[in-house]
DNA sequence: CCTTGTTGCGCACACTGTACGCATAACTGA
DNA sequence: TCAGTTATGCGTACAGTGTGCGCAACAAGG
């Protein structure tokens, strides 16, 4: 045997990697990230950091995943893949529909990070999960007497309409933790500064001062009223 | 006269600064921050960059504005700023909250990278601009016989649905820019993928292969159904 | 045995936001 | 005219980012 001298590292020192699973895939990689964005939100998601939560160097992931921005569509896939579209009991596509929606608000809230993203990622409609989602909705309108044509129309509005509150909240949400408080604790400290911003403005004025409610039913309640009329104007053109 | 030595930047060689204007200032700052994020979108917004197009250092932005975060909020009320809300001509409040969401609809799409940040600026609606579309929307909705917190649900259920739908065309928009190709250019070349991945879903197979359309008035038609729909739902409420 | 392909990783690069402190200019008052 | 105060721009530096590149360890197939 000649004397090969490798420096430091020998045979010896060396970790003999054991490689009991493939220690790395895809679907774990998704996992962490979705735990990290949840807990930590989207400034905290680094490729590095996702990479050590796996005990794995950053760029390992690079393997299993094209880019941060294919993972975080692979992320919000998943996402979409948690909102929840009943079977149309009792022939009532409203109620079925009031859930799915209900669903889809309560999944929006829940990982407020999606909001920032959802402007930025593109076609996560070829996603799995999305597809699986808009067939059954697309089931759900027609079963109410939609063609396939204005289902999908349908579709689009009542899905506009959730994103739209879903970003709006979601972005009052991530302001709020990053505050600390509560939120009626932090709406009751932002009162006087909205009522004296309000003061050119004699609507907003008389709705900033006007009576106080419990904050995160307000916006409960705003969200089923603007459902409500939503589904108002589709079941009109059911005749 | 002593001989004092500074080494080479002397008296002379120094650029003996003229300032003829205040140089910077938030508006420019801001102004300048739209332009580059209209041209280049949202990722190539740097403090850095900015500062060059301004003939100024990076960190000299920072005596103007707090943060990038909060530099963002102000290009977002300015942005806001341009939806037009006309004054309500032949009482017809529903031709002016249309023209409205219209409007605002080409604004979101006109600035995509909007998108990608209304999930994470908070309290945009203290916004000079927010403020003043606030107040002038809810002038429409109470002439038109909604009290003034039903006005406030109206107006959230729409710009909701506006927003909604700006979002999803905005992500739709930025990665098509990114792709370097015309709308129905790259429509074209999606659709055998798109056949092929909705195999599994009968109606959104039809769907994708039904007949085409113009990729760009379709989204229009699209915006405009689920819009009518809104209001007809809200019409309903003054019976 | 050798070849071939897959996976993890260390290094390096160009770039980010921004805290800190200094230098300059403009304004103030005497 | 001169000193003192305040506002503004900027150079440097730090800790972090995404990710291209090439090497090392292994698995499978011939």
């Amino acid at each position: 045997m000649a004397a090969d001298e490798q420096p430091v590292a020998s045979v010896w020192t060396r970790p003999q990697r054991r490689r009991e699973q493939p220690a790395l895939s895809r679907a774990q990689i998704v996992a962490e990230a979705l735990d990290l964005l949840d807990t930590e939100g989207i400034e905290a998601l680094s490729m590095r950091k996702l990479g050590a939560r796996l005990d794995a160097g950053a760029t390992s992931l690079y393997r299993h995943v094209a880019n941060k921005d294919e993972l975080l569509e692979l992320a919000v896939d998943e996402v979409y893949g948690q909102i929840e579209v009943p079977d149309l009991w009792g022939r009532d596509w409203r109620a079925a529909v009031t859930v799915c929606a209900e669903s889809a608000r309560a999944v929006l809230v829940k990982h407020t990070w999606i909001a920032s993203v959802l402007g930025q990622v593109g076609l996560s409609y070829l996603g799995p999960n999305v597809m699986r989602l808009n067939e059954r909705m697309l089931g759900l309108f027609e079963a109410a007497g939609f063609g396939l044509a204005e289902a999908d129309l349908a579709l689009s509005t009542v899905m506009a309409y959730v994103i739209g509150t879903g970003t709006t909240e979601a972005a009052w949400l991530t302001t709020l933790a990053r505050s600390g408080h509560t939120e009626q604790d932090w709406v009751d400290r932002l009162r006087p500064a909205a009522i004296e911003a309000t003061k050119p403005y004699p609507r907003l004025h008389k709705l900033a001062t006007g009576a106080e409610t419990d904050a995160a039913t307000a916006r409960g309640d705003g969200f089923r009223y603007g459902l409500d009329r939503v589904l108002d104007g589709l079941a009109a053109r059911l005749g």
